[in-house]
DNA sequence: CCCAAGTCCTGGTTGC
DNA sequence: TGCAACCAGGACTTGG
């Protein structure tokens, strides 16, 4: 489950490890990965071009080739993968796209495998700017993005009922949080996943700010987290797993007062909570 | 058979 | 009354 740590972490291995490389073919296995973009655009656009900057906005992957200022902008969905991989790259039955890569003029061969089981991730080129997808984003849910603060949180907040939870995950309101770290900052911030947007006080605002932004940075740190299928762009798992405060740990005891957690359902999504420490 | 996930879409409701 | 904003729920996908 991709969310922004996951993404940020592939981001800078692809940044340290794609730049420079050039494309030399293009194999597609499955044209339903493609958004806004005809095979053929897609061969055309990024043979011959070469990696010259990756980047990411909320769980969105970019990368900009020249020349021609040619974008790539990718989601990985729900089990979306991006593997660099050598000569030794096989081929997998839930490979959807494939990049063949030359590093440098005579260099060696690398391939950057897009595998998703799910079918949910999405692949656009564009050119001039990136996927008109993230123009609806709100600011990263993180640090470096300075327009994410408590006053901003609060003006996307105010006057609305729906339960902040649901509210999290939507990414025109923040850009970057999904299921496992929307439960994890409301455990941090003592706040019931139930409650109204609306209804969070100043304070609760800035604990709320407070807590993304240091479960971002502690999953940021543990590269990721793999419940179920992410890994790294060497296949490697991250580990934040193993420091989830509730997500996945539903009937089992709280780490802060011992009580039994909850599990209900939110928006549609599944939801783990403290009844003691979030109000 | 149902669940999990992230995003998009739809249809119904609320509030100015 | 009309309209936009809002909210809930379903579709999509497939392995566990």
């Amino acid at each position: 489950m991709p969310e922004l740590p996951e993404v940020e972490t592939i981001c800078r291995q692809l940044a340290q490890r794609l730049v420079g490389c050039v494309v030399e073919e293009v194999e597609l296995a499955d044209t339903a990965v493609l958004l806004n973009t005809s095979k053929e655009e897609l061969t055309s656009q990024l043979v011959g071009r070469g990696f010259t900057r990756v980047g990411r906005r909320g769980k969105f992957l970019l990368f900009l080739l020249e020349p021609g200022e040619v974008w790539v902008t990718v989601h990985l969905g729900m089990t979306g993968q991006l593997l660099l991989q050598g000569d030794d790259a096989v081929s997998h039955p839930h490979n959807r796209l494939v990049l063949r890569l030359r590093r440098g003029q005579c260099g060696t061969r690398e391939h950057l495998v897009f595998r998703d089981m799910r079918k949910f991730g999405r692949v656009e080129v564009s050119q001039g700017g990136p996927s008109d997808r993230l123009r609806s984003l709100g600011p990263d849910a993180w640090e470096p993005d300075p327009q994410y603060d408590p006053d901003f949180l609060a003006s996307r907040l105010e006057g609305r009922k729906a339960p902040i939870k649901s509210l999290l995950l939507d990414q025109r309101i923040v850009a970057g949080v999904g299921n496992i770290y929307a439960d994890e900052a409301l455990f941090r911030a003592g706040l019931s996943p139930l409650r109204p947007g609306g209804s969070l006080s100043r304070s609760e605002l800035e604990d709320l700010c407070e807590a993304l932004q240091s479960v971002m940075a502690k999953a940021i740190e543990a590269r990721g987290c793999s419940i179920s299928d992410y890994v790294d762009t060497d296949g490697r798992a991250g580990s934040m797993q193993t420091c989830l405060a509730v997500y996945g740990r539903a009937g089992q005891t709280c780490v802060r007062c011992g009580s039994t957690l909850i599990r209900c359902v939110v928006g549609g999504r599944g939801t783990t909570y403290c009844p003691v420490c979030q109000r």
